[in-house]
DNA sequence: TGTAGTATGTTATAACATAACACGCTTCGC
DNA sequence: GCGAAGCGTGTTATGTTATAACATACTACA
């Protein structure tokens, strides 16, 4: 595991953040390590530029950066880096935006919920049991079974809320 | 309001499908009337179309339709009209599928939940009152001001998981 | 009837994503 | 070490979703 946990949401300002991504690469190592599965040198370089902020990024963002480093690197250089590392848990999409963030606590792919600050773009991943039981609860009073569900929340960050009174 | 209720989430076998589509149509008038805001013949038939079925339909589908009956359809046409009806809660967008349904119960742009089959591709629309509380709640807890909440939950549908076992 | 505001037509392009096939590398049994 | 199988990436092409920008037409209302 990482040596020092991901900070909390919204508990970022002033953070090393050379920190969670060296956490996040070092975590993807071990996850793939266990799996038997290869963290290539193109999955790990994707991993950082995905964690090169809190905010979500782009397929062609990656791109546009990876196009610097690479020669032949292609949209779908960059969908299949991100492809892997969606099926293990390592980033995830965020549907209303059509962009990726990185993950803070890797395992297989998973949902969890996420935090949208409108104003300065950071996205918060929480994992809450409480708002997963009441979704799986509620919709299987239908009739209905859950097998992923997609919650995004959009708002005001604490910071950005503040500045808006 | 319409005369008859929209049939509940998964009581839809055998449903007289165009009194959906007329009752969603009306409601439609009635909203746009008392709004004093135009209920165009393209966004009327778009909405239409959109009201399909209880499947979501992409922008480019309600476009092929469109370009058979009206000359110089675009897809700014149908994004226009789109935008129109979702401003004013009449359709949602899916963000996991790209794609819009039609709002059961239109009334100024609203979230919902949305209940998604992986087999036969309905789409029931639920307003939970517990599910929205748990998330402005636990959001709340973290200092996060919720302005929307995105809930796709996608998974089988009573008929389908019966035949699924 | 003029005009301001709204709605649509029209053309172009941006942004996001996948298909299909070739090639090279890694692994593993022999 | 050698060959086959599977995996990962390169490469080219295309499909899908969405918006920009400007022109024209329609509607409401003074």
């Amino acid at each position: 595991m990482a040596r020092r946990p991901i900070p909390e949401p919204f508990q970022r300002d002033r953070h090393d953040h050379q920190e969670c991504v060296s956490s996040a690469v070092e975590a993807a190592h071990e996850l793939c390590a266990r799996r038997r599965i290869r963290l290539t040198e193109l999955r790990r370089r994707v991993l950082e530029l995905v964690w090169g902020g809190h905010a979500p990024i782009g397929a062609y963002d990656i791109l546009d950066t990876l196009r610097g480093e690479r020669r032949g690197a292609a949209p779908a250089t960059v969908y299949r880096a991100l492809d892997f590392l969606l099926e293990n848990g390592l980033v995830h999409r965020i549907e209303s935006l059509n962009a990726f963030v990185g993950c803070g606590a890797p395992r297989q792919a998973h949902s969890g919920q996420f935090l949208i600050c409108r104003a300065c773009d950071t996205v918060a991943e929480i994992d809450d049991g409480e708002i997963a039981g009441v979704l799986s609860r509620n919709a299987g009073k239908l009739g209905f079974r859950v097998d992923r569900q997609t919650v995004e929340l959009t708002g005001l960050c604490p910071a950005c809320a503040d500045a808006a009174g």
